[in-house]
Parts: C-alpha cells; structure tokens; sequence
DNA sequence: CGAAAAATACCGACCGGTTGGTATGGTAGC
DNA sequence: GCTACCATACCAACCGGTCGGTATTTTTCG
C-alpha cells in the first residue's frame, strides 16, 4: 500500500507461507486449511507465521490479492500488444484461458472464486476484497469490448460491462463444474461458446 | 421437561435438523456450518442430530439431495405443460431462474454450488455426490434442448449437452457473482445474454 | 383384546483431539 | 542495545462424535 514496499529485503518465510497457503487454499478453501498446515507445508513454524501475518483471515487477504496479481499478470502477457486489434487481443486472452486449465499442473481452480464462494456469505469483510478483484478483473475485460467497439461496428449494441460480467460468471461457474466433474475440457467449451457469442455483437465476428 | 408444545404433532426433528442444515451450509459452507449451530437452529439435541445421522458429512448429503429434490420440483413446475413448444418452456425456465434470485427472501445461493466449491477438491464422496447431481440437472436441460431441435429447424449445428454445461456453468458462476457482489441483477443480465445465444441456435430464434 | 418386548426417537453430559492465537525467549545484523 | 525474524511451549475455546439413559411408539404374542 505504500510507496517504500518491502520486497528488496523480504526473507522467504512470508512467500513461502503466501504460496502455501495459496495453494491449500485453492484446494480445501479457507475454513478446511488450518494455520498448522499453512506452517508444514510452507517449512517454517507458528512463530513466523505470526510475525508476518496477523492472523488466518489477513493471510488469506494477502493471498487473494497475491493471487490476483499473478493472474494478471499472465492475462497481460496472453492479451500482447496493447496496439493490436481488440477483438484479437480478447481472442487471444480467451485462448489463454483455455489453455491454463488444460496444463496439467494447473487445476482448474481459482482462489478468489474458492474464497468468494466460502467466504463472501459470511464474512463480510473478506467479501469486499473479493468483490473489489472481482470488478477489477471485469472492468478490464470491458475496456477491451469498448475498445473493439470503436474500431469495429457493433452489430447491436451491448453494454460491455455488462459482457464483462457475463464472461466473468461464466468462466468462475465452469471452473466450479470442472473441478467438481474433474474435466477441464468443460472449461474449453464453454469459452467457445463464449467466443462465438462476443462475434454475434460484432459485424465480422 | 417443559410442556410439549408441539412435539405432539409430530414435528420431525430429522425434517427440521435438514432445514437448519440446508439454510447455515447456504450462508457458510460446509466447514463453517457446526454441528451444534445445525442443533439450535433446528431446536433439537445433538443426541436427535447422531440419531437421524451418523455424521455431519451424512448430512451434508442428504441436504444436497433435498435442495436438488426441491429445485427440480420448482423447476418442473416453471417448465410447465411437457406438450407446449420446447423453446417456450426453457424460456419459461430461464423466466423462472431469473426471478427466483429476485425474490428477496430466497438469497442467491445454491447449495450444490456452493458444496461443490468447497468440498469437490478434497472429499471425493462430496465429489462424486455433487457431480452427479450437476449431471441430472443438465441432462434434463440437454433433453429440452434435443426436443426443441426436432421440431426447429437448428441455424448450425450444436451439442446439446455442451450447451446444456454452458447454461449449467453461468448460472453457478452468475450467483457467485451476485453473491459477492450483493447484486442479483447480475444472474437476470446474464441469462438474458444466455437466452439470446440460445436464440442464435434456432432460426427463428 | 392387552401386556410384554422391542424398536425408535430423543436427551445432554462428556471426551479426545484440533484450532487459532499467545507468551516468551533466542539470535543475527546494524 | 534495538529491531526484525523466527522457534518452542502452551492455552482456552471449540469441534465432531460417543454414551448411558429415558420417553414414546410399534410389534409380538398369549
């Protein structure tokens, strides 16, 4: 949050326990992943837990928000050339997409969707964090239909934020059903779905 | 003991222990729900709870089997007469999803979604459970879809059930959404988006 | 029928293990 | 000697589940 941040001299402990938890989370979520187990897993003992974090809830703030910006990240470097076509640059994410479930590696899972799901009903505060990257994420993605609006023309007209949402539900609610049918490809085919309805919005899509 | 006020009537303890679990598991999820919470909101003992059953992941189940018993009971009846044009009945459906996360009594939380979220990644019983469900859901989708193929003339070719996961897919995610967003409006925009795509499907659409 | 027997429904104190969190002490670098 | 960093021991609250016992309903059988 401030200008100085502390990552030149950061030791490992804190990132250790961040991806710990990260990825505990993103399997058990929040209440099934306990802070012993964050500790085990990141090598390190209670003790630096505690020093680093305040308590549970505030690691897995900082996780989410980690998370997210490891995502978009990714999702910058998918999208390219911020000069090229905005259509293709959304092509290009939404393929990024597909393709990140598909590494085997990668389970399709996604640690803010875990949290808002779990965490969004009861926990008030944990809630707006997770709204807050939620419409992050989606005001992005309707800055890039505006963009393609400008430069294409729109068959209809759409409220882009409104796509953003859609696309954003989408992508979560086939994330839910793959991991819950253990098929990825779930994932794949609803993008393509996905795809093809952002090409009705536009004449040549 | 006090007087029995109703026990009399027989008001059964298992049918009150599965509404309190299906409402607390709605709000926080399976991990944050506790037995004993289970036991007061339904106003009996945990002796009553480990009688009707053997243990809190049995109730979770059986839970999920009752709010699925339920949502296909309000669907069908959303569907309405099985003669009428296919096409007429999802968007009857799709009417009925739509305002059911508006009544303001009824949240927008599903709890096979929200179960699946958090357990289907670390309890394969849970798993195999939800997946099941998830599978009869869109299954019965996939069958509207079939029958409205046979008497429209589809405008290019589709899979049924693919399309079945789509409309399966964002409204789990649709309702996380709005869930963390506190804004239903989200899951009425995007099964409009949905019924539109579903449009383009069918020539006359 | 009616009483004994058995199954069912429910109660609530209790238990062993777990949980998030604390208190305290140590150590390395400035 | 001060601060950042980490280790160990410990705790009070809580959790899922058990258990011995009681009240009520149903079944068995003379």
């Amino acid at each position: 949050m401030v200008a100085k941040t502390e990552t030149f001299s950061n030791p490992p402990a804190r990132d250790k326990l961040l991806d710990a938890a990260i990825g505990l989370m993103r399997d058990r979520g929040y209440n099934a992943t306990t802070v012993d187990h964050i500790c085990v897993e990141a090598g390190v003992t209670k003790g630096a837990f505690f020093h680093h974090f305040k308590s549970k809830e505030a690691i897995a703030e900082a996780a989410v928000d980690e998370w997210c910006r490891r995502r978009v990240a990714r999702y910058t470097e998918d999208l390219g050339d911020p000069s090229d076509d905005p259509l293709a640059r959304i092509d290009r994410w939404l393929d990024g997409l597909i393709e990140s479930v598909r590494e085997p590696v990668e389970r399709p899972v996604c640690l803010l969707g875990m949290l808002s799901q779990e965490m969004a009903g009861s926990n008030s505060r944990m809630r707006t964090v997770c709204q807050a990257k939620l419409e992050g994420w989606t005001g992005l993605v309707a800055q890039l239909l505006d963009a393609a609006r400008r430069i294409h023309a729109p068959r209809r007209d759409f409220d882009s934020l409104q796509i953003g949402w859609m696309l954003n539900s989408l992508w979560q609610g086939s994330l839910l059903v793959a991991k819950t049918r253990r098929d990825p490809e779930v994932v794949a085919n609803n993008l393509r779905h996905a795809k093809a309805y952002i090409g009705t919005l536009f004449a040549n899509g």
